[in-house]
DNA sequence: TCCTTTAATCGTATATTTACGATGAACGAT
DNA sequence: ATCGTTCATCGTAAATATACGATTAAAGGA
């Protein structure tokens, strides 16, 4: 039979995976829309956008800010976000790394 | 404060995060790798090749199945596998059209 | 027919995710 | 100093995801 399992998944599966959950829920990827259409933007604006608490709102942020691609910049009481594009630049490459290397 | 909140995500918002979400985990990242590597696949060789039990795996490709990115055909008490190449492709535009959207 | 192989499904345990109200910390304004 | 605003965090409930052993179903071969 001699199954390998010995190898783990390497780091860039993992990183790619990563990525990929940071993108698995659709206010997160309302929100990277949000932001692009401003270059700038409180988050209160983005809580006024989504369906969702102010709470949940923050977890879907802290989410994003987690893998990197928004930053957020405490101005006063409140908090400026913006998308980090060499970052998001990475993710896409990635991705599109993959489905080269897959498929297409 | 006005806020509208009545605007729930939209259908490309949710297929896109629902792509994601089935690319959000290494072992299905690995999975793809796998079947492109030969353009056909037994379930078995999968679970071999994969650090995790044959249901776990299961589990996985039923995953996968679940948002068409591969397919399964019973070969009479086998299971080929194999990924389809239209929604692979799919998903790419659609990831790529939500970077070009948002910054890249 | 019975046995083996293959892979899905069941049952289940644990961890993570998602969601929200409540609270707290930081700041500006009064 | 106090108040209101803003947003993160806490506490918590419910849903979903992940993992595995055990069981089942389907097929081929003895």
């Amino acid at each position: 039979m001699a199954k390998n399992k010995s190898d783990e998944f390497t780091a860039d599966e993992m990183e790619l995976a990563d990525i990929a959950k940071a993108l698995s829920h659709p206010a997160r990827i309302k929100i990277l829309k949000i932001l692009s259409s401003r270059n700038v933007c409180m988050c209160g604006d983005i809580v006024a956008l989504l369906p969702l608490a102010q709470a949940t709102v923050s977890q879907h942020l802290k989410e994003l800010k987690r893998v990197g691609l928004i930053e957020g910049e405490i101005e006063g009481p409140k908090v400026c976000y913006c998308l980090n594009n060499s970052k998001m630049e990475k993710a896409k490459d990635s991705l599109i790394k993959l489905f080269k290397k897959v498929c297409c």
